[in-house]
DNA sequence: GATTCGTGGAA
DNA sequence: TTTCCAAGAAT
């Protein structure tokens, strides 16, 4: 690097040598042994656990990719799984297209590859859910390739590494440049990971461990003391505080009334009480007519982009009422609060824990 | 390029 | 309590 007075092959090597000793053990990554004998880790397992990783904490992921993987061991078994039974098991992890795009691309490499992932950067491209830096990780990782993924550790590092004050998004393209620059062809994949675990452990957004990085001594934002204000970003806009109604019914026999929301828009594909629109003044839409009371508590939820409070109605409906799509009548025994989105659980909670 | 799209943990 | 933000992609 023309800023820093180390080569890149030094600086690669720097790092895989602390990713040998620190590599914290996850369920998607083969062991030390087989890491140094070549051999690769599981494409399939690789593909899920990175969709999954998309915005989300390993620590978050870690149990779901547990049951995904023990349901659905390969991607043929996803690929022939039930849309709701996906929908689900992804129910609790947030951002759910996410979802909806995993099954749409398990079908399609069973049906367009013959079930098995593709291993250039260019092909795994164009799957569905798979963008620039899926594409990069899956093919560095599982595949050997000296792709350079770019993600939020990255950025935060390259920004640092070379002491970088342009923000973020417009400096990106500046960043996959200087972390391409430093790409190994050897062991791109650990290169990659290490990386990631280093921005993940040492060189966090706050009060990052300057004294424990293996690149310290090359840092040009530790020498300014800048690292901890690295990398700027282009100020987000405020949260705006939206309401709503639920109406939670059930029958004396204890089934259910809830509804399958559309796929797209948000929380789309999964299923949730029936419910007003969430606006500024929200319209009453019961699903049907009774005498519906009120809960004294409201859900608090925050979304990406606003805040949510909603208002939980309840009554009783007849257990002859079988209202048509979207809405579904679900029994007792196979109703599971898991499988709603966490908004629609924090309704449930307060209606059902008093 | 700007918006939309979840959730939970940390400071 | 509020803000930040985490292994981003689609539109």
């Amino acid at each position: 690097m023309r800023d820093l007075d180390w080569t890149p092959d030094e600086l690669s090597q720097d790092i895989l040598n602390w990713y040998d000793r620190n590599a914290r053990s996850m369920p998607w990554r083969i062991g030390p042994k087989e890491r140094t004998t070549g051999t690769a880790p599981d494409p399939y397992r690789v593909w899920m656990s990175e969709i999954m990783l998309q915005q989300t904490t390993v620590a978050a992921v870690v149990s779901y990719f547990e049951r995904f993987t023990r349901r659905w061991p390969t991607v043929s078994a996803l690929a022939a799984a039930q849309d709701t039974d996906v929908m689900g098991e992804w129910a609790g992890l947030g951002y759910y297209a996410r979802a909806r795009n995993l099954l749409k691309c398990a079908r399609v490499i069973v049906t367009e590859y013959d079930g098995v992932f593709p291993d250039t950067y260019d092909e795994l491209l164009t799957l569905p859910g798979v963008g620039p830096y899926t594409a990069a990780a899956v093919a560095s990782i599982a595949f050997d390739r000296p792709e350079t993924v770019l993600d939020g550790n990255v950025e935060r590092v390259m920004s640092r590494l070379h002491d970088i004050h342009t923000p973020l998004p417009g400096v990106k393209p500046e960043l996959k440049r200087l972390a391409g620059d430093l790409t190994p062809n050897a062991r791109p994949g650990d290169y990659a990971q290490a990386v990631m675990d280093l921005g993940a452990t040492i060189c966090t957004p706050k009060s990052p461990a300057c004294g424990l990085c293996p690149w310290r001594l090359p840092c040009k934002a530790r020498k300014t003391g800048t690292a901890p204000e690295l990398p700027r970003k282009t100020p987000k806009k405020p949260k705006p505080t939206r309401y709503g109604i639920v109406y939670i019914a059930q029958s004396k026999s204890g089934d259910w009334l809830l509804e399958r929301r559309p796929d797209s828009g948000l929380l789309g594909g999964m299923l949730g009480w029936p419910g007003s629109d969430w606006t500024d003044a929200p319209n009453p839409a019961p699903p049907f007519a009774a005498q519906w009371r009120e809960l004294k508590a409201e859900v608090r939820h925050t979304f990406t982009h606003f805040h949510l409070i909603l208002a939980v109605q309840y009554a009783e409906f007849p257990a002859d009422f079988s209202p048509g799509s979207p809405y579904e009548v679900i029994s007792l025994r196979d109703f599971r609060v898991s499988d709603l989105p966490t908004v629609m659980r924090k309704a449930y909670d307060l209606y059902r824990l008093p």
